[in-house]
RNA sequence: GCGGACGUGGCGAAACCGGUAGACGCAGCGGACUUAAAAUCCGCUUCCCGUUUGGGAGUGCGGGUUCGAGUCCCGCCGUCCGCACCA
């Protein structure tokens, strides 16, 4: 008998298999219950990384497991295969995105293949092919056609000398990450979707998601950022009298600006004004700016930093006072305007009621332009001054006119009520979530299906003409978007009047093709973007997989995505994801060599206690464990570790020690380990001799209570229990004597480790001489008789410390409890003749004794 | 800045509803087998004191509730993650 497991002919020897009977094909007409196992489809970067083996071989041993259990179980894989590596791998290395996204494709095909998930691969797809995008394209005009796409200004990034575009990663301290020129913020005209249409249905709907970890719908809900406040209007007191002339747009409503319009979730602190602040690019700001050169110069200052809210929140707070003042509505006092970096245009309305006293920005701002920072809620209803910090919690209005000895909230009531009796403002629900925007001006993404015509205006591209196809040939020798500069592409005849026109050139938001991607997996016709009814038959996905770092906005979207489809009448369903895992990422160790130069895992040594340069002996400086990256050289590649150790170990390696959700820590030893474990299960299975004689009850107990363990805890994704659960199984067997008993644990455990390991399995199986695939056997059944021990262990305690420990048969009454506790040895000792004041006996579990 | 999560041996961790802290794995130490090595098997392994029976301390820090706290409450400290054009 053959003692070491030789893992690459047995994975390709079932890998094979597999695929021939299509094991793993999802029958749409199935009569057994659903089960929709999916994992987030990972983007084609080349190689695929061990945060994806962790992935997905989390989502295999659910899908394999509900297989086992009598489920038809959809488990797809496909490419979120647009996105801008390729356009910079187009760049540095002057290939076309599609030659090198594809190939991309290959490879990791290859590599994913290599590890035996159970997927179906039928059902594959790639959002960059006409077939995907184009089914899209046609999403996107039912979209509009409802009402849910619009076009409007907004500000994106611009580097002044590559003439591009920068998405908020590609700018570094405020300048372009490749020219490094200073980023400006530029205005252009975009296309949106109305997800603030949905907002309260995608804040409700949360509630209802019993399968999503607290703290992604915590996220959620914060994002959406639902508040309820005053909105109101601060008159003008002396608006510049050359304001008319210096209007530079021309626009009527603009002429005479009057008020300042601000949104407040504090209405009850309005009292503690002390100054009223709007963005640079607020209209009233950008007029006086038309006739204020240094104000102009702050408020391009203003653009230059970052989009991001991160950018805006950190940097200095700096301000610009207008000379103008406003009006306050209660007081009649005036308070300075000031145009200010720390206010957003976005949120509101580009304009803030300051109250420092009860606002930390607002605080440091008043410190910065020292202006008053009167308190107006107390803690105790004495009126303290306000430190360096701001006091945001409840308390007692003071200071506040009609209001004072109000608490927080009763005061926002009737500030709103006053303000919508008086008519100078209203009770408002404002949203932090934006609309959002899916304008990107890149050439590797799905054309937006509308056509620029000087007479028609927006004209969307008839569903007939569908795709709307990329162009193949396009250079990226000079920055911007080559879909702009092509010769011919951009220039059509206006589908309404059949005059010249011009195509959009702006691609979507990547997140778009991730939107919907999974309900095309559950069917997919060549003439529309799916089929209602089978696809309603599979959605909504019972399990999906994937990190953090979508939490919010892929997860959100595709919420929203969906609910758009439910709004159009295309789909009976409003929530795709009805269980989320999130999962953690792969870490390594990070090594330094003494000139400070990150080390590779296969350039370093360990030579005892220490880590040396494997080629020079150089001391090497052990870094933090980090989460793999190319730039740490922490990585290894799953290939190569495929080669050493074969699929299984890998998966094995995967679901050991660390719990799911949080940071694993790879480590050479560890899949040694894993190793040495597949082989020990080899051995026990290839040793295996049938035995028919004589039953070990502590073994079948030991092995029933496992079967139902590990059945709950891959339930629960706790594949690191189940691990533990399956190594004391073993480590039971392997101390078992030959029995029936034995024979049948050595049987089952094969099942058992199954989804887990399958080609292990499958080779046991066979080795085993038993009919069929493990891929298709059944979850062994449990015996509910062999669950209970009929033994336990009583902990004896005195004073609440651990005295002594007495083994007896379960069920025994407190007072036969107490009685053996007090006579066990040790406790008897302790006590030493003392009378016990109380006695707490919890049945099956512990004594304590206190004296 | 705002929001969120996490903190238990040398390391990854487990611990049900408040009831024997450290299961299981890694590393380490000792032993068996071997000419030797690898592989494998057996034993030990939270820290401190003690020859053993045993005793003391211990779940980031400081308090509290309780017969009993890793678990509940209050206050700190530290680390990591997200923040709308990366996917």
């Amino acid at each position: 008998m053959q003692r070491r497991f030789n893992p690459l002919e047995a994975d390709a020897k079932w890998q094979r298999i597999w695929d021939e009977k299509q094991s793993f094909r999802a029958d749409d007409n199935s009569v057994k219950p659903r089960s929709y196992v999916l994992e987030m489809f990972p983007y084609p970067s080349g190689r695929i990384h061990i945060g994806h083996v962790r992935n997905y071989t989390m989502g295999d041993v659910l899908a394999r497991f509900r297989r086992m259990t009598g489920h038809e179980v959809l488990h797809p894989m496909g490419w979120d295969a647009f996105g801008m590596p390729a356009e910079n791998a187009a760049m540095e290395k002057k290939v076309h995105p599609g030659t090198w996204t594809r190939s991309n494709i290959a490879n990791m095909k290859a590599q994913l293949k290599r590890l035996g998930f159970a997927l179906d691969w039928s059902r594959e797809l790639a959002t960059c092919e006409p077939d995907y995008y184009g089914q899209e394209q046609a999403l996107f005009l039912d979209l509009y056609e409802n009402g849910l796409v619009y076009r409007k200004e907004s500000a994106v990034n611009w580097d002044p000398v590559d003439m591009t575009v920068l998405a908020n990663e590609q700018v570094i301290d405020g300048k372009g990450w490749r020219s490094g020129a200073p980023v400006e913020k530029r205005k252009l005209n975009q296309w949106f979707l109305k997800i603030t249409d949905f907002a309260d249905d995608l804040l409700e709907g949360l509630s209802g998601l019993d399968q999503w970890p607290d703290k992604v719908k915590l996220m959620q809900e914060n994002w959406i950022g639902k508040s309820v406040g005053l909105q109101f209007r601060f008159e003008i007191d002396n608006p510049p009298i050359e304001l008319e002339d210096a209007n530079p747009s021309g626009d009527t409503n603009l002429m005479k600006p009057r008020v300042i319009e601000v949104f407040s979730t504090r209405p009850d602190t309005i009292f503690g004004a002390s100054f009223v602040a709007i963005a640079a690019d607020h209209e009233f700001a950008q007029l006086l700016a038309a006739d204020d050169d240094a104000l102009d110069a702050f408020c391009q200052e203003c653009r230059q930093s970052g989009t991001a809210a991160a950018d805006i929140e950190t940097q200095e707070k700096k301000g610009y006072d207008t000379g103008v003042s406003v009006i306050h509505p209660f007081t009649g006092a005036k308070l300075p305007l000031f145009v200010a970096n720390f206010v957003l245009m976005d949120y509101g309305t580009g304009a803030v009621m300051a109250v420092p006293a009860h606002d930390q920005r607002d605080l440091d701002f008043a410190r910065k332009y020292m202006l008053a920072t009167p308190r107006v809620v107390s803690p105790d209803g004495e009126d303290a001054p306000i430190g360096d910090e701001a006091y945001t919690g409840p308390g007692t209005l003071i200071n506040s006119d009609f209001i004072n000895g109000m608490d927080v909230e009763a005061a926002k009531a009737a500030v709103i009520a006053r303000a919508e009796a008086e008519g100078w403002g209203q009770g408002t629900t404002v949203w932090r979530l934006r609309d959002w925007g899916v304008s990107r001006q890149r050439y590797w993404g799905t054309p937006i299906p509308f056509i620029h015509c000087d007479d028609c205006g927006v004209v969307p591209v008839p569903k007939d003409q569908l795709p709307v196809v990329l162009p193949e040939d396009v250079s990226f020798d000079i920055p911007g978007n080559p879909l702009e500069r092509h010769p011919t592409w951009k220039h059509v005849d206006c589908p309404k009047c059949g005059k010249a026109a011009r195509r959009e050139t702006d691609t979507l938001d990547t997140f778009v093709d991730s939107s919907w991607y999974f309900i095309r997996f559950a069917s997919q016709p060549d003439d529309k973007p799916f089929d209602k009814e089978t696809t309603e038959k599979w959605l909504p996905i019972g399990q999906y997989i994937g990190g953090i770092e979508h939490a919010i906005l892929h997860l959100l979207y595709a919420r929203f995505w969906t609910r758009a489809l439910n709004h159009c009448g295309l789909i009976d369903v409003k929530e795709p994801f009805a269980g989320l895992f999130t999962q953690g990422m792969v870490t390594h160790e990070t090594y330094k060599s003494p000139d400070g130069k990150w080390l590779a895992p296969e350039e370093v040594e360990k030579q005892g206690e220490n880590y040396v340069v494997a080629d020079t002996g150089e001391p090497v400086t052990l870094g933090r464990v980090e989460k793999m990256s190319k730039s740490k050289k922490n990585v290894v590649d799953p290939d190569d570790i495929i080669d050493q150790y074969g699929a299984d170990a890998v998966r094995w390696f995967m679901l050991s020690d660390s719990p799911p959700e949080r940071d694993l820590p790879w480590t050479a030893s560890g899949i040694e380990g894993s190793w040495r474990f597949t082989n020990r299960l080899w051995r026990l299975f290839s040793d295996a001799s049938e035995n028919s004689e004589g039953e070990d009850k502590t073994l079948l107990r030991k092995l029933h209570q496992t079967i139902d363990g590990v059945a709950k805890d891959i339930e629960a994704l706790s594949f690191n229990k189940a691990v533990a659960k399956i190594y004391e199984l073993t480590n039971a067997i392997e101390k078992a004597k030959p029995s029936a008993s034995r024979s049948e644990a050595v049987r089952t455990l094969a099942l058992l480790v199954a989804p887990m390991v399958p080609h292990l399995a499958e080779e046991a199986w066979e080795t085993m001489g038993t009919e069929g695939l493990v891929a298709d056997a059944a979850w062994p059944a449990v015996d509910p008789a062999l669950l209970v021990d009929d033994e336990v262990t009583i902990a004896c305690q005195v004073m609440g410390k651990l005295r002594d420990t007495i083994t007896v048969a379960k069920g025994l009454p407190k007072d036969e409890l107490e009685k053996l506790a007090l006579a066990a040895p040790n406790v008897a000792r302790t006590i030493d003749g003392a009378t016990p004041k109380k006695v707490i006996v919890v049945p099956d579990r512990l004594v304590n004794i206190v004296i």
